[in-house]
DNA sequence: CATGAATGAGGTTTCATTCAT
DNA sequence: CATGAATGAAACCTCATTCAT
């Protein structure tokens, strides 16, 4: 290993170092009452440091969501190359883990996708990061909605473009996570959000099962609500789209 | 009317143009940006006048979530009293209008709620208003499963209590509402919110459809998912629940 | 007087405790050394309120010139109505004396002019105090040129344009300012300046009725040293020029 | 050449080179805005390098005014020895074309030069720097101060000490090139620095010569104006003279 | 001798909140 | 009750300087 690379490695253990740290003041503190000092403390470095790896904070806030975007986009690669997966519940069980799982890499995953819908917010990002947000985020709604194509070309039938199924997927799954987080922060109360999550992924792909009965075949009128007419090109991205 | 009476109401009138304005602002600017200079100035008064209707910063912010929950009740109230809603289709179909006026009353809404959940944001809150939005947020979800509990009822069987489903149908709007938002802020797309919208309640109600058809009488077990015994007490409320 | 000019006047008296504080602090601290709570401090007043009057450092650092340069208007309109300056020693004479209570004024008018020249400060200013700058710089010039216009129009000749007088005038009157202080302020030595300007300007003087003396009329070829046709209009400011 | 000398001539090539960046970059961004890293990289050195050739900043900014004064005294020198310059004219030609040569060869000079009279920057410079800048400021207006002193002496008189005379000529020059530049670095305005330049020292260089012609022996008096009883030592450098 | 990552003190600026009028 | 000037704590961020490698 040349000098050049260790160097490299180094660097990126301590952006990890530091993203670490700012996960957990994050958490606990929420963005405004988050310091920089405080995540410097956290991460026992002094506060000049944090902006040798991050412009500022709220690229470093951000930069939390790549993270969290990465590790979604390996886990429903590994949904979509898992050849076990061969009907339609299977495939929304292993989409419902592979969220799960997500969730459980890093809880405060959603809050902070949301933080970026301020336009301020998006206004502090350097372009290389908030290209790398988009194309992940269309990334990953893009191989939902192939898994979830595959099996609708399947039945040779489909009421809903798979990509209006694979953001109704990710919404209920962002919309139990936020609402569930929610009432935990306030309460302490915990563990009902496996519980909810099943009956909810149970309710969606019974109503899955019943558009395949319906074999009705509609103009599709992708365009109408948004998406594009092929799948792979003009996925819209989870949060964000290109202009 | 008495004099006291009267400047009962001014009081009040006060209230809301302040409130009104800070809606403007908060839903322009975002919490942190926005100051309390800005909203004074779209209240046309003066800084000072903002603290002798509310006590800080935060309590303004979440006096919304009260307005936005009173007006939730009342639809939801509606829907329950309207004779017209026999079917479980008719019922579910009812509450997306509900759910989508709401929205249309304030589409900050969540974005206001989801807020809410940093204990930080909390602590500055003052008991009564505190108080007061876990009252009002219990009562809606309290509402939606009464709605959804007659229908099952009916139907001699529920696989899940109604006020999971009655969570769960809140959690797929905030997700879906969150997640378009999230979209429209980056792209100016907009408009397919409804529509996203329509097709997942149809997918929901498929589901609960579907289940109804099970016929399969469980034990409900409902302590194990953190609901009470008894819809009418102990109903989790919407983000806050009594410790 | 009304109540609001009242405040009017407050306001002005406020910006001008400031100001004078201001000056103080970068007098003895220079700019860079010199703290917004230094400033402050001087003032007795907090942080927050320099803030109140001026947008930041660079401008209030800037508004400084504007008082000298009002001065310098003030005090070169005598000198051009005064009807007792006839003969041209008379005017240099008068001209001498102006620059000599503008210096005495604020010493660190010069000084403070100079900074204006990074460009860096210039983007932090408000267009408004940037228009005055050069406003009344170019008046200051323009009644320079006037006073030395009628002179050589007397002589029915000159050989440079009257605005290159005035020009240079400023400079011998800048530069002496300058070394003086420059000296000065390193060796605690003084009062060296006055008789070194009086000999500056005595040579000057000598200089200009010897060039009357010569009634060599040339071509004016102005432009070509860019300055306008007309000395009215396209003066060139002191140190700004507009585009 | 041993390894010792041919260590010292590859620092002070280092030295140069870092002199040479730091230059160029002060120039653009104004000593606030100039950091050490600018300049390293300018220098392609790393900042800590910089530290081995240089105290500090300061240290390093008022190296420059070092290289202007020893390039102003060589030219004087010529001017001094070159036997062709017999009348007044051609000695106050050869001074401004000296001065003209020194302002191409760094036109920051003076710039540079009156940010030493701050007080705090001298303090951090080491007290060798500061000697060789006053020695060799004291030079050179000696060596102008000769010049016009044989001059002066040839007529058998003198109306002014001829150091004052050296003062004046640096004062004019460096009021006209502030003056300029400030108007050049506003409006990106050009090329009309020489020509004023001409005018001016025509003007002085008549007003010498009119001087010459009053013949007229006062007592020197040099002492009231701050000179030394001779020339040739106690000549007051420019900008700095000894306590 | 050279490096450059890390430091941390301190600067500018913001803004929620107060209080004399 | 309303005002809005003033406050001042604290935030973000910069950058001259150091020191282990």
């Amino acid at each position: 290993m040349g000098i050049r690379e260790r160097k490299q490695r180094e660097r990126e253990r301590r952006r990890q170092q530091i993203m670490i740290a700012a996960k957990r003041v994050f958490s606990v503190k929420g963005y405004n009452k988050a310091t920089m000092e405080d995540i410097a403390k956290e991460a026992e470095l002094s506060p000049g440091t944090l902006y040798l790896y991050f412009k500022n904070k709220d690229e470093l806030f951000s930069s939390l969501s790549i993270r969290i975007l990465q590790y979604l986009n390996i886990r429903l690669e590994h949904v979509l190359n898992d050849k076990s997966n061969q009907t339609i519940e299977q495939k929304i069980e292993a989409l419902k883990d592979a969220m799960w799982d997500v969730y459980k890499f890093d809880p405060m995953m959603l809050i902070n996708m949301f933080h970026l819908q301020s336009s301020e917010t998006i206004k502090n990002l350097s372009p290389q990061l908030l290209a790398d947000i988009k194309s992940l985020s269309r990334s990953s709604l893009n191989l939902m909605a192939r898994l979830l194509e595959e099996e609708i070309d399947k039945g040779d039938l489909a009421e809903v473009p798979p990509v209006v199924l694979a953001d109704i997927l990710w919404s209920i799954f962002s919309g139990i996570v936020l609402w569930e987080e929610s009432k935990r922060m306030i309460n302490e109360d915990k563990g009902y959000l496996e519980k909810t999550l099943d009956t909810a992924f149970e309710i969606f792909g019974r109503g899955i099962q019943k558009l395949h009965q319906l074999k009705t075949v509609k103009e599709r009128g992708e365009n109408d609500i948004g998406y594009g007419e092929n799948v792979n090109d003009a996925i819209p991205a989870p949060g964000i789209q290109e202009k």
